[in-house]
RNA sequence: GGCCCCGUGGUCAAGAGGCCUAAGACAUCGCCCUUUCACGGCGGUAACUCGGGUUCGAAUCCCGACGGGGUCACCA
């Protein structure tokens, strides 16, 4: 059997990721059986349209690898893939359901069926459609047309017996069919599908033979059951999927900037690291291997070990996965990306970013926290002279104010401002002075650069400031001493 | 509230009745390396939600409690 897969998100702007991981997750199982992963647009609720959401939808997939063998902009042998241009197919089928006895007409207004609500939860009762519609004789659909009242299609759920399906991450589900069936509309008043009917009869057409989607559908799978069957379909094998979670009380949410995709690339992290560290929340290899491209991913991925449980989204574990990332990547392409990020506090300063990139690749967990590593570069930060006791350096302020005014004359003679030399002229001295290592570089770094910890050392430091920015900050540092 | 799902360290998780004196990773703490920091190396702290069963034996099976989540729309 030829597997198919689909992504089928409801275009709102954003990504979430657990739409992201739900994606991912379709596309290995597709790819790892050769088969096609799909990309379907699920736009049905018309006044939830959003200007540019289907390219927010595009670019993500894309920018993370999750490339759709058929979909809105590339077509394919089932389209349309969004759901509003296939307006027209789903009536058909709602009204073979009503011929069947397996779907009605129903004229009720929102407000009529707002009241008999109110009604029945005031008596304490639960409220529930009362299928007041489902005796209408053709003649009386026939004139309540005619008289053009506003009409939806509902499924006639069944009142009693139960249903069973057996999901691949849960196991076997039953549900009493009164408890967890209603009479859901199918069409709406707009001539639209719900969301419900759409998903069924689009995943039919389009031979999806694995449903992925979250665990929130997990109760309302009944209904999907009821609809394949009483359509005279096969019922795909579903997938349901755990939540991810920011803690262990809340799901991510947009209100905390945790949620979009977006959120995490514009701080900084790469892609490759979000999709690589969200693989491992819900599933794991059953060894020990944390990293994977996406091509490996789809060799070890494997639905029978995906988990049941919520998991939570580490942004910790993910910064270190994004460290590690980025300490792999090419210098060239770190350089690259981390230009604008040097530019935002360095810009015009005439630092040597190749340099300084080599100094910070090391050092970056996400890219949006170099400026303030490297804030120090661009200006001298108002420190509290203290810092110049160290006590393993052998350093404090009196040994500060004794070698910093050795140190300046010898500064000031190197004519060939480069690291080496500033290297090998210092270290030359501390052996003449018998001087320990520590006691004059650990002064020397502290009065030019004003912070206890600094991406590099003092000579990295003092290259990168300058000859003459160097001396000025080191006598300006000889003053607040004295 | 009804129904459904879940419950191993702070987090991700291995674990499918004896191999568990419960892996590994992140975080945390300490040590080493080192001109600071970072990287790297080594080590430590830290968990089977609780209560009943079943069994010679339970983190693993059953029941209950508790906790958390989900779902009950002409939203998806």
């Amino acid at each position: 059997m030829q597997v198919r897969t689909r992504f089928a998100p409801s275009p709102t702007g954003f990504m979430h990721l657990g739409g992201v991981r739900t994606a991912l997750y379709a596309y290995l199982y597709a790819k790892q059986n050769n088969g096609s992963f799909i990309l379907r647009i699920e736009d049905t609720d018309q006044e939830r349209f959003v200007e540019g959401a289907t390219e927010v939808i595009y670019d993500t997939l894309r920018a993370c690898g999750l490339n759709w063998d058929e979909g809105p902009d590339i077509g394919g042998p089932c389209g349309p893939y969004i759901q509003s241009e296939r307006k027209s197919t789903y009536l058909p089928y709602a009204e073979q359901l009503v011929k069947s006895g397996h779907a009605y007409y129903c004229f009720c207004s929102k407000e009529e069926i707002e009241e008999r609500r109110a009604a029945v939860e005031a008596a304490g009762g639960t409220w529930k459609y009362d299928k007041h519609c489902l005796h209408l004789s053709p003649e009386e659909i026939a004139a309540k047309k005619a008289a053009g009242i506003p009409w939806t299609i509902r499924m006639n759920a069944p009142t009693d017996g139960e249903t069973s399906y057996s999901d691949v991450v849960f196991g076997d589900m039953t549900f009493k069919n009164a408890e967890s069936m209603d009479d859901m509309v199918l069409i709406k008043q707009d001539g639209m599908p719900t969301y419900n009917f759409a998903n069924v009869i689009d995943d039919h057409l389009m031979g999806i033979t694995h449903v992925m989607r979250g665990m929130e559908y997990l109760s309302s799978t009944p209904r999907y059951n009821y609809l394949y069957t009483a359509l005279g379909w096969e019922i795909p094998t579903y997938i349901h999927l755990p939540t991810v979670m920011r803690d262990a009380t809340h799901k991510l949410s947009k209100r905390d900037g945790d949620a979009y995709y977006s959120d995490y690339i514009d701080k900084g992290f790469l892609t490759e690291a979000l999709v690589n560290y969200l693989a491992l929340v819900g599933w794991n290899p059953g060894t020990d291997r944390e990293f994977f491209t996406l091509p490996e991913l789809v060799e070890a991925f494997d639905i029978h070990r995906i988990n049941n449980s919520p998991g939570i989204f580490d942004v910790n574990k993910l910064e270190w996965m994004n460290s590690q990332y980025i300490a792999k990547m090419d210098p060239e392409a770190y350089l690259a990306m981390a230009t604008p990020w040097f530019d935002k506090v360095l810009a015009g300063k005439n630092v040597d970013y190749r340099r300084l990139a080599e100094l910070m690749q090391s050092r970056t967990d996400i890219f949006s926290r170099i400026p303030e590593k490297i804030a120090f570069l661009a200006e001298m930060p108002d420190y509290d002279p203290a810092i110049f006791f160290n006590k393993k350096q052998k350093s404090d302020e009196s040994v500060a104010k004794e070698v910093l005014p050795l140190l300046l004359p010898v500064l000031e003679e190197i004519s060939d401002w480069t690291e080496q030399n500033i290297h090998d002229v210092v270290m030359e001295k501390i052996q003449q002075w018998e001087r320990k290592t520590g006691s004059v570089l650990w002064p020397m770094r502290i009065s030019i650069s004003g912070q206890e910890s600094t991406p590099g050392g003092a000579f990295e430091i003092a290259y990168l400031l300058g000859k003459s920015e160097t001396l000025k900050r080191m006598q300006a540092s000889l003053k607040k001493l004295a």
